[in-house]
DNA sequence: GTCTATAAAACGATAGAC
DNA sequence: GTCTATCGTTTTATAGAC
């Protein structure tokens, strides 16, 4: 078996560089040395730097997907589920003003659509707006819920360009509260569980 | 006098390149190769790369500046200008689905906030703020106007990103309608000329 | 598994002939 | 002003000793 620290420690080092510097600036012996370990040996792990770069966004990935899981598990009402999802945002706003947002970052940068990278990169974006989407759902926003999903990161990517550009994290600031504000004004066109249709309990009614 | 043409031919080919492939990705040599000027005169034109990208960029900067000079001469009402300049967006939304902003996308990848090439990309940015915010305050939003005006380009970048993430120019489309439609239901609260403290005439007075 | 040395190519930039 | 040849460095990636 493989040593896992040192991959890992490969990882993180490739995530946060590629997220300050970028992915094109930030070059292999940048990422080995932060990571304190001789260049050659990272050919051991990863064969390639896409290969690399790969498992960095995967990690990303799995990060934002274990946050939804954990939202899902202690939140009852979706509403709060985006809000809280929302104020991520927040905590993070002067690294996202500072350096961008990492997945962003990449999305912008990418050259070509069919490069691995990316589509990884997308595919962050893909999942949150699956979630977010189903969470809207449940709010009773119907047809209108994928739009709102994307409108929702759209929000967030765009404050976030611009505060890096101005250099002035209340921008993100002010965008969270305008999201949030108009997500706790968004009418819950739900319908009540057992107000409708509610299946007989085939099991417990004979 | 040296030879505009060749230098503007770098110029056009380096902005074009930038914002296809990127800064960092973009060689002298593929901008030279496009241009089909060999790459050692390159350096008779422009000292470095960074000098032909400043100029590249700023030749954007004066593009923009440009436009809304023409809509100030063309358009009275500041409401119709800043919804004609959101549709421009909707004009170049396949190329901004498939590339990104030329603008956003220099701000994104920046590593360093020193950098000069970032500086006046930021100062399109800049420059497209105190443009709107006018508009706006002409319009009567008073204070609200920098919120707004910075709003309406974070729209527009954010739908960016998606649109390019998820290969849909339609996203795009759907923020520059909402968009549209907000600055059309503002309200105007401009206070109307003549109505209010008008300077008298002291020339023709007496 | 780990590390040194180095290959092979790309890049920004320069020298110098014309 | 124009162009060829090339320098020096960096970068990804490999070979091979330990």
């Amino acid at each position: 078996m493989i040593n896992i620290s040192k991959r890992d420690r490969l990882i993180d080092s490739a995530a946060m560089l590629f997220h300050h510097n970028g992915l094109t600036s930030t070059s292999l012996a940048d990422i080995a040395k932060h990571a304190d370990i001789p260049i050659g040996n990272v050919y051991y792990y990863f064969k390639t730097k896409e290969e690399l770069a790969l498992a960095a966004i995967s990690k990303r990935k799995e990060q934002f997907s274990a946050a939804y899981a954990l939202l899902e598990e202690h939140i009852a009402d979706p509403r709060q589920r985006l809000i809280e999802a929302t104020y991520y945002f927040e905590k993070v706003r002067d690294e996202y003003t500072r350096f961008g947002c990492p997945i962003g970052k990449i999305i912008s940068d990418a050259d070509s659509e069919k490069d691995n990278v990316v589509q990884t990169a997308s595919q962050v974006f893909e999942d949150f707006v699956t979630w977010a989407e189903r969470q809207f759902r449940q709010l009773g926003q119907g047809s209108d819920s994928r739009r709102y999903a994307i409108s929702l990161m759209a929000g967030i990517q765009g404050a976030t360009v611009m505060a890096k550009s101005m250099r002035q994290p209340q921008i993100i600031s002010d965008e969270v509260a305008r999201l949030v504000q108009w997500m706790e004004n968004l009418p819950n066109r739900k319908i009540q569980l057992g107000k409708v249709a509610a299946k007989p309990d085939v099991f417990n009614a004979a």
